[in-house]
DNA sequence: GAACCGCTGGCAGCTTGCTGCCACTTTCGC
DNA sequence: GCGAAAGTGGCAGCAAGCTGCCAGCGGTTC
């Protein structure tokens, strides 16, 4: 009893955990993480601090990252997956419910989050090696039975909203990029900047190739 | 008996047609053929000249082309029909046969040709009023019965070649031009001219609607 | 209201794609 | 062989598409 219990510390709320815990984030070789979805750090900027932070680091850290379905679910959540992929990120998908968000650093911290209530999050960061050890384990058990983000996504349609729907419709009709900017109301530059995001959510190099899928999806009323 | 007799007149090969009705083709104002395929005109250069030649014409004349679909069996032929209607000429097909090929200008003259026969064809040159009126009425019936060329293409995949099917795969690989023409030992400009030769079979006018249809049409191995 | 953030749209510079023109080679019929 | 025609590839000029950069605008937070 006790000396392990004593190294338990508990946290409320993001900015708490920034505070307190915030340089685990930043200065690490192993960061690996499981939760539901995307809506860890509601914080503004405090996710996209972390990132720039952490980037700075040689050699860069081992991230893995390891989310439900749920994350997958609208199209923001789901670019933000491949922007994390692409930057070098390890994601992989598990069917199972991750009520509680789960971080481990380097093997020796842990941090387990529960659900949210009135807003605030409740954060244990725990240091004690018997649990922490065990935390790893599950963790890497459940690593092992999860897909990688690009197989699962590979046979299925990524959600888009019913603007990027408009946008492969108008492609799909063959219009320009200048008609069917004007057709929608937008700046040539944003209808582009548009085109460009659904090509990354088809994992599509060429506009051909995203026709090709979008097709495939039947993603073309 | 006769006087009709009189106004018929047969010729034998492309050459002699062309020598002796030639003007018929180039200065009329309504012109309408049958036909199994493409192949009218082995004579090289002869339907490239008549093309020119109708071409000055003011007002240009009204032209309707019937084919059976082997005038689509191949690659080469197809993309000539769809050159045909894009310059205007009106293009239907028709499922029956139609080896007795059957030419009509101005409602007034009727060229009916035979099968070839050691390579060569008969051609009879028809003024007799009631033969031609027959031939007329015969055509406007198979005509009517025949399907819009378009409306035709509408659904079912272009012949293409072994090759096209590689662009097409390269395409769908998301390879830049530059590269898939190395791949496939061309210049950049031949792949692009093939390309844009896929785009007209394939009636697209972007290459993410060429995709759509590639993949619709299931051209993709 | 001040600072901040995300979104937008203009601009500029670049890459990629498209096409007419022409010279060269290959092919084919005579 | 010879000549015509088709196919190819280089070039040049243009159209279309892509993207970083930045300024402006409208919300939100403090």
């Amino acid at each position: 009893m006790s000396v392990d219990l004593d190294r338990n510390v508990v946290l409320r709320g993001e900015a708490e955990l920034i505070e307190r815990a915030g340089r685990l984030f930043f200065a690490c070789e192993e960061f690996a993480c499981a939760a539901t979805d995307m809506n860890t750090w509601a914080l503004p900027g405090a996710r996209e601090r972390i990132v720039a932070e952490r980037h700075r680091l040689r050699p860069p850290p081992a991230v893995r990252k390891l989310y439900t379905p749920a994350a997958l679910a609208d199209e923001e959540s789901e670019r933000h997956l491949v922007e994390l992929d692409r930057a070098g990120v390890r994601v992989r998908i598990c069917p199972s419910p991750l009520p509680h968000e789960t971080i481990i650093v380097d093997r020796r911290v842990a941090i387990l989050a529960g659900p949210a209530e009135a807003g605030v999050r409740e954060y244990t960061v725990v240091r004690s090696p018997g649990v922490v050890k065990g935390v790893v384990s599950l963790f890497r058990a459940t690593w092992d039975a999860a897909v990688e983000l690009a197989d699962y996504r590979r046979d299925r349609p990524p959600a888009l909203t019913e603007e990027s729907r408009d946008i492969l419709r108008l492609l799909g009709g063959g219009l320009k990029d200048e008609a069917a900017a004007r057709r929608l109301g937008m700046s040539l530059r944003t209808y582009r900047r548009r085109v460009a995001e659904i090509l990354t959510l088809l994992d599509a190099e060429s506009r051909f190739q995203a026709g090709i899928r979008a097709h495939g999806f039947g993603l073309l009323g």
